[in-house]
Parts: C-alpha cells; structure tokens; sequence
DNA sequence: CGTTGTTTTGAGATATGTCAACAGGGGTGG
DNA sequence: CCACCCCTGTTGACATATCTCAAAACAACG
C-alpha cells in the first residue's frame, strides 16, 4: 500500500518498474479502481497540490520508485515554465483517460470493456517495449479487472472465459497473450490503430 | 453545440451563464456524457494544448460566454506561473470530479446516483448563490442525467418517480426542490456536508 | 386544438449479480 | 514427499437491477 487516502503525501513518485493501481473504497467495502499506473507514470500530481488524497494508491507486483521531495519538485517546477506546461500536459492526459474509463463503464457491455481494458494494456505496454510478440506480463487478479470495470469478479470469469473459448486471448498465470487481435479490436469497437496519447511521462521529469 | 469532437478550438471560454455539457457519442449512438459544466467554470482547458478535442460539447440552456483567444491565453499564462498553476489545479480539480462520478457509475445503484448527481447540482450551484431555499433551476431532460449516470431514460424515470413518491424530491418543469435533504443525503451515501472542492474557476482568469 | 417533445406506465427480456460449492496451483510445514 | 491450506478461478442455479419496446398521458407552444 503506497497511499491511503485523506494522508497528504510529502514526496512525489514516478513507477520506475511494477504495476500500481489508484482506487476508492466505499464505507460498505465496495472498490472502484480508477485507474491503472505502468512503469513511467507518474505517480499523484496531486500531491503537489498539497490537498488531502481523494484515492488510495497500491501496488499490485514489487516495484521500485523514484523518490522526489514534494516540496522542492513544486519549487523547481515552478520556475521552469515548459516544465509546469508539462505537468499540466500530465494531467491533461489523465483527464482525457478518464473520459475514456467512464465511457466504459457507462454504456459499454462486459465484453466490450474487458476487450478495451487488455488492449489498453497492450497498447500502453507496447510503448514501453514491455510487450514480446503479441504477449506481456500481466499481474491483475480477475477482481481488479472487475473492480476496474465496474464488474463482479465472478462475471469477469465468464467473460474472460468465453474469450478465451473463441481463441481471442489466452491467460497463463501472470501472462496474457492476445490471440486474435482483430476480432478483439472488432469487439472493443477500435478500427484503427489505437490513437492513444498516453506518452512517456517519465521524460518529464527528466529534464 | 458549441464543439465537436476531434476539432482542435482557437478559443477558450468561461461560462458566464448557463449550463453546458460535455460528452462522446459512439458509432452506434451510444451517448456518454461526461460532465456538466455551470456558470463560472472553464470552458476546455485542454483546447490550450492544440489537440483535437476527445469529447464534444453543448448548451443545455442559452448560455452567455467569455471568450478568450487561445495563442493569446497561452502566452499570458506562461509568463505567470501562478495562473499557470492554477491552470492545472483546475485540471486536477476535474480528474477528481472525473474519479467521483466513475465511481458512482461504476459501483452505486441508480437511486445513489441519482441522489448523488442531484446533490452535486445544489452543492455547486450553491458556491454560485444559484440556489434559493432549497429549489434550484434544473434544465436536464432525464435523457442527460440517464446517459451522464449510465443509464436509461426510463430506468431514470422510474428511480425519479420513486424518489419523488418517497417526498424527497419534486420537480416542476425546470425547477427542482429538495424536500428531504437528510433522507437524501442517506440514500447517496453522504455524512457530513458534502465536502466537494469545485472552486470558483472564474476567479482564475480574472486576474 | 394539433404538434412535437418529454415523462410515465406496463409487460417482458437480459445482462449482470449473488451465493455456494468445487477445482487447481503453489507454497509451507511436517 | 506428502498433506494441508490459502488464494484464485470456474461452474451452476437462481435472483434482480436495469433495459427494451411500445403505448398512453402530459406539457409546452404555436
């Protein structure tokens, strides 16, 4: 558990390797999770804005993090106009992926979402030169995908299931291997190539 | 309509008056909306990054703008880091908005929901003196709230009619009154006041 | 008064949820 | 090496929230 929320954090990360998870937890145990964090993101803008967290941050595999100190990351990013532009630019991006997530859940089927989920997955990955072949790790329990998706895990099972069955994808343990990648994009409703503008936010702060 | 989708706007606007909705359509008509915007928010901050727009938006009422160039917007707003940052707070701001209504959507009934939006309304209108007593001007067809909330016009009849059966809620034409804000708040879930952080985003470019 | 858009109501269909039992895998400890 | 346990995933039978389609009732408005 890397935040809870309510705590306001002191340091600022960015995933360097590993799998995180940002979600909420409702009074009665009920989980959203908002949004999945791959190696390269960066970890809660948010804290910079030194406002208790609205979400609760976990990791889902080891990981290792680049520590920043909140504080002077905000003085030196206050300085560096491109820099704050870039931050922005961060935050845009995550806007625009909600947007996407809520579609989702909104006003698309079960199959359609879970087809959207891992092909999001593999696009994001594929970026990073984290996917060999049409194969990449995958480190999530059905519950995080139902949890993601607005699902029962139960009900990820069966979907997850009958993909399987029409030789869509295949799940080994921790790997997920896209099959069929065309009748998948058919069902996630993509044409194209994924014109995802998720980048690289690891440059960010690089400079 | 205001914007289209994957057009990239020269300006940038401030709602002076009126409500406006931002939204995606699907291919087959699916509609999601994604989030309703009152007088005094920020109009697109995203349009500041010459990117083709994710989402469309339009008027739910005549609406009264400030119009802002965009070039123009930009450079003021890099020579001035504060209003830069607040730039982004804004844009935080609405991922955290954007995280509440995911979860609504992703994890309550349709009566927590309903309860939900509908308190959200009389809080933000309220920041703005918009509410007087417990009415407040409510322009929605149950069409909007049905595709902001992910569900069906009919479904969101039924959910309003039982509500106002129960004497929580009654709404005439364009106006909706909160009859039993405790047994309300019950049913969305809520304790205390509800505690939102949508500030005055008005204030930002009036400096 | 018609017209057009919105809401309400009903009956029936379906996707998804619930609960509970079982199966498999991978560790751990004896 | 076996026995056991815990965790995850699978399956089945059944419950229910929400959807669909269609008709009727309203309301606003010229």
């Amino acid at each position: 558990m890397l935040f809870r929320e309510s705590e306001i954090p002191s340091e600022v990360y960015t995933l360097f390797d590993g799998w995180v998870f940002r979600f909420k937890l409702l009074p009665d145990g009920r989980r959203q999770i908002l949004s999945f964090l791959l190696p390269g993101d960066f970890l809660v803008p948010q804290a910079l804005r030194r406002q208790p967290l609205r979400f609760s941050v976990q990791a889902l595999t080891d990981v290792t993090l680049c520590v920043f100190d909140a504080g002077e990351v905000t003085r030196v990013v206050l300085e560096r106009p491109l820099l704050l532009r870039q931050l922005e630019g961060l935050c845009v991006r995550d806007s625009l992926s909600a947007d996407d997530r809520l579609t989702d859940i909104g006003r698309r089927s079960a199959q359609e979402r879970i087809a959207r989920l891992i092909l999001e997955f593999e696009f994001r990955l594929g970026i990073r030169n984290l996917v060999n072949g049409n194969s990449f790790p995958f480190p999530l329990r059905q519950e995080h995908i139902g949890d993601a998706l607005g699902l029962t895990k139960v009900h990820v099972s069966r979907t997850l299931g009958s993909l399987r069955r029409q030789g869509l994808i295949a799940l080994t343990g921790n790997y997920l291997v896209v099959r069929d990648r065309v009748a998948l994009m058919a069902i996630a409703g993509l044409r194209d190539q994924n014109v995802n503008h998720l980048s690289e936010d690891i440059a960010v702060l690089a400079s």
